[in-house]
DNA sequence: TAGAGACTAGTCCAGTTTGACTACTTGGCC
DNA sequence: GGCCAAGTAGTCAAACTGGACTAGTCTCTA
C-alpha cells in the first residue's frame, strides 16, 4: 500500500521536518488510522523506508524530554516522488485508499496539475462505465446471478465517483483550494499542520 | 485481509474438495484477481494457514499426471467460520473487499440470515450518514477545505451502497436467487463451480 | 521428432503490515 | 511523596502478501 508512503511523506514536507510519533499523530488528528487504515508500525516502517530510498534524512535527535527521537526531513527527491504519487493517486481508479490520500495531499500539486490528474480520472471512469455496461448487457452466461447483481453496485460506486471528480475538476477550475501554486498556499503552512515543537 | 480466507474456504467448499491449483482458477475464472486483488502466493499461503488451524483438511496426492498436489476438504469448523465470515463481511462496512467476497459467496447463508445481514448494512449506513451530514453541518474548524470535499465523495458512495444494499434486501424476500435452504440451491453445484476432476 | 509454447501445480523468500509490547516522563491527587 | 493514568516515542516478532521462479506435461507443428 503506497498510501502511506503517500501520506507519511506528506506530512513530513508539510512540517517541514517531523518524527515518528508526530507523524503518527498528525495522522490520527486527521482520521487517518480510520479511512486509509494506517497503523503505528506502518508508519516507522515507512520512514526508515524512505529514508533508505533516500527520500528522507535522518537526524539522530537526543531526547531533551523523554525518549530519544529521529528527526526526518523530505529530501529533493522525496518531494518529486510524493508530487508523482499524488498525480498517479489522483489518475488511478482502483485504489480508494490512494485517492484519500491524494486529495488529502491535493495542494501539492499546481492548479493546472490537478486539474488535468482529476480529468483524466474522469475520462478512465466513464470508460470503465461502458465496460461494465457492455458486460452487463452480454453476459457470461456461467457467471451465477448474485454475482452479476453485484456488478450494479461497482457501477453505482463508479457513477458516484464520476459525478464527484467532475464537480471536483469543476471547484478547481474555479479557483477552489489553495493550490501549490496559489498566493496563501500550503507554503503558509496552516496552524493545525505545523510542527508542534 | 480475511477476504482470501473467506474465497479460499469457499471455493473449497463449493468445490466439494478442491487443491490449489484449482481454487486459483476458479478464482481467476470469477475475474478475482481484479476485485479481490488475489494473487497464487496468498492462495496457497491461505489454504496451508486454513488446514494448520483445522478448517480444512490435506491429502496428499500423488500426481497420476503433473506434480503432486495437495487435495484440501472443509471440515465442519471450516465451514461454521466460512458461513460466519460471509455474515461479517455483509453486516460490516469499511471492507470492500469482504463485501464483494461475501456476496460471492453468498448463497451460503439461509435466506432469511442473508437479509438480516443485510437489513444491518442498511441500517449501519443509515447511522454513518447521519454522523456524516452532523460533521458537514458543523465541521472542525481546522480541518482544511479540501478535505471536507472528499467526504462529499465519502458520502455519496455511502448512499449508493445504501439503495444497493436495501434493493439487495428486497430481491431476497422476492425469492431471488438459490439460497442454502432452498431446493436447487448451491447444494446443486453448478456446472462450473464442479470439480473438474 | 525435436523444440517451442502453453498449461498445470506449486515453492520461495523478500518485503510489508500488524498490533502488542517496552520504556520513559509528566501531572494529578490522596 | 508515592502511585496511577495518560501521554510520548518507538521496537519487535509473527503473520501475511506479492510475484518471480521452478519444474513437470501436453500439444502442435515445421
Amino acid at each position: 500500500m503506497s498510501a502511506t508512503k503517500l501520506l507519511v511523506l506528506g506530512i513530513v514536507h508539510l512540517s517541514g521536518g517531523a518524527h515518528g510519533y508526530q507523524v503518527r499523530s498528525e495522522l490520527q488528528s486527521w482520521g487517518a488510522e480510520s479511512w486509509a487504515k494506517i497503523k503505528p508500525g506502518s508508519i516507522y516502517h515507512a520512514l526508515k523506508k524512505a529514508a533508505a530510498d533516500g527520500l528522507l534524512t535522518e537526524h539522530a535527535e537526543p531526547g531533551n524530554s523523554g525518549p530519544e527521537r529521529v528527526l526526518y526531513r523530505a529530501t529533493a527527491r522525496g518531494r518529486d516522488e510524493m508530487v508523482e504519487l499524488v498525480r498517479d493517486g489522483l489518475r488511478r481508479t482502483h485504489d480508494p485508499d490512494m485517492l484519500n490520500a491524494s486529495i488529502a495531499m491535493l495542494p501539492m500539486l499546481t492548479r493546472t496539475d490537478a486539474i488535468a490528474q482529476v480529468n483524466e480520472r474522469v475520462a478512465r471512469l466513464e470508460a470503465e462505465l461502458v465496460v461494465q455496461a457492455e458486460w452487463r448487457e452480454h453476459p457470461n452466461r456461467d457467471t451465477p446471478e448474485h454475482v452479476r447483481d453485484q456488478a450494479e453496485l461497482w457501477a453505482g460506486q463508479a457513477r458516484t465517483e464520476l459525478e464527484w471528480a467532475k464537480s471536483l475538476s469543476k471547484r478547481l477550475s474555479e479557483g477552489a483550494y489553495a493550490m501549490a501554486d496559489d498566493p496563501g498556499s500550503w507554503r503558509t503552512v496552516p496552524d493545525h499542520l505545523k510542527m508542534r515543537a
